[in-house]
RNA sequence: GCGGCUCUGGUGAAGUGGUUAACACGUCGGAUUGUGGCUCCGAUAUGCGUGGGUUCGAUUCCCACGAGUCGCCCCA
């Protein structure tokens, strides 16, 4: 109990490490190139920002969230995500002023799912959101964004799909339609969707089960029912995407689980990752701002899954190797040596000069197989003949090459033969 | 939240209802005097996810719980 981190949660060790920096280092070089700008919102929110900004009804809302009260008796909850975070901050801190406001974040959410690789329960997205704009031409840098993204790794095997899920004037029209349909198949439906015919009809177009059966194909499409508001900016999306040189495909299946999606949806799926293929997925959601208290401002966004797309890269074996060699390795025997060695090993540090030494007081032979292991390239010897004579005998631990220099001359051979 | 499968040392794993739980890697130590990488030698689970039960006896059988994994659900 005590040994084992709550479940769905996962320590990062220093061999993971580093590949987590350099996705992160990617993320906020491609955002740079894109203009957006980096911002970090609190880990927890009140618990209304949720309820109110992704939906009650949602499963998101109503049996994942990570909600407690405070000793101030306040309803807290661990963010889900960082979509409504952004909303609320860019209204408290007045954002609005600035005109078009483009941000992205990177950071933990906290989800109480059944874990299964690439799902935790405190897990990382990456995010991007574009304030402030009405512009089909954002959807499409956005979902540029993403998708030149994941491409720049070298993935094969993705996908990426778009769909318009309608806005408040036509999509209620199209969710009647699908409702009648179904309830004429209902003796078809699996138990599933049964649920979902009153909850969420447009759930039963992805449905693992019934989207394969023969209903399916007459089943009403959203477009439709479109209003010419949509139909006309889901078009230009398209041709943005077009122009851009972009492979998309439409699926008038996909649909977003969060209730604050508008217009545009869209997912990027690496179909290897099995049942968790989602690697990234958003859209346009022009009612948020104004349901947590806003003006009316449209806005586009996505979010991507951090763990996913490294078990992505894992899978591929994209993920660089990290370097985590050494310069220099002080090696020591004897009382006197080693503060001697401890001072080498400090002044080298003073230098820049990465360095370690051997703190456990082993055979100078031990002491030397440890030089070996750490990867460093020379092994600095000190005993009682360096002591006397204020000397270093540097060994080159590729050449085996090896001679005694002044102490003071140390830093600057090394530096000189390290570059 | 539902269903299937799995659970042996630091790691990968073999194995059996009954006295010493293979093997490999790793780690540590050694192969004479202050020097590594190769080789050789030695050490390294009184323990087989946890807790119960069956049994003369369980790591091996049963149950519960936990964790992981796959699928569903959900989603990134």
């Amino acid at each position: 109990m005590l040994t084992n981190a709550p479940r769905g949660t996962k320590d990062i060790l220093p061999e993971q490490a580093g590949g987590w920096l350099w996705l992160e280092d990617k993320i906020r070089e491609l955002c740079k190139l894109y203009g957006y700008e980096e911002i970090r919102t609190p880990t927890f929110e009140h618990t209304e920002l949720f309820q109110r900004g992704i939906g009650e009804g949602t499963d998101v809302v109503d049996k994942e969230m990570y909600t407690f009260t405070d000793r101030g008796d306040r309803s807290i909850t661990l963010r889900p995500e960082n979509t409504a975070s952004v909303v609320r901050a860019y209204l408290q801190n007045k954002l609005y002023a600035k005109g078009l406001v483009k941000l992205f974040y990177i950071g933990s959410m906290f989800r109480y799912d059944r874990p299964q690789a690439g799902r935790l329960r405190e897990f990382h997205q990456f995010g991007v959101e574009a304030l402030g704009e009405k512009n089909p031409a954002v959807d499409a840098e956005i979902i540029l964004l993403a998708w030149e993204f994941l491409k720049s790794f070298g993935l094969d095997d993705l996908t990426l799909k778009i769909n318009t899920v309608g806005c408040p004037a036509c999509r209620p029209i199209y969710r009647r339609k699908l409702k009648e349909y179904f309830t004429e198949e209902i003796d078809e439906l699996c138990d599933d969707c049964k649920r979902r015919l009153d909850k969420n009809p447009m759930r039963i177009l992805d449905c693992k089960i019934d989207g394969l059966k023969d209903f399916m194909d007459d089943a009403p499409k959203i477009e439709t029912c479109l209003c010419d508001d949509c139909r006309e900016h889901f078009n230009r999306v398209k041709e943005f995407l077009t122009a851009a040189g972009v492979e998309f495909v439409i699926d008038n299946r996909l649909v977003r689980g969060l209730d604050y999606y508008t217009k545009t949806a869209f997912e990027i799926q690496y179909a290897p990752l099995g049942a968790q293929s989602a690697v990234a997925g958003g859209g346009r959601y022009d009612g948020l701002i104004k349901e947590i208290g806003g003006d009316d401002t449209p806005a586009v966004g996505f979010a991507a899954g951090l763990e996913r797309i490294l078990l992505a890269l894992e899978l591929q074996n994209r993920l660089p190797a990290t370097n985590k060699k050494i310069a220099a390795f002080v090696v020591s025997s004897g009382m006197a040596a080693e503060v001697y060695a401890f001072k080498l090993l400090t002044d080298l540090r003073l230098e820049n000069i990465s360095a370690a030494m051997d703190f456990g007081k082993k055979s100078l032979k031990a002491q030397m197989k440890q030089a070996a292991k750490s990867g460093a390239k020379f092994a600095l010897i000190v005993g009682e003949d360096e002591v006397a004579t204020s000397t270093v005998t540097v060994k080159n631990l590729e050449t085996s090459a090896q001679e005694k220099v002044p102490v003071e001359e140390v830093s600057s051979m090394l530096s000189q033969k390290n570059s």
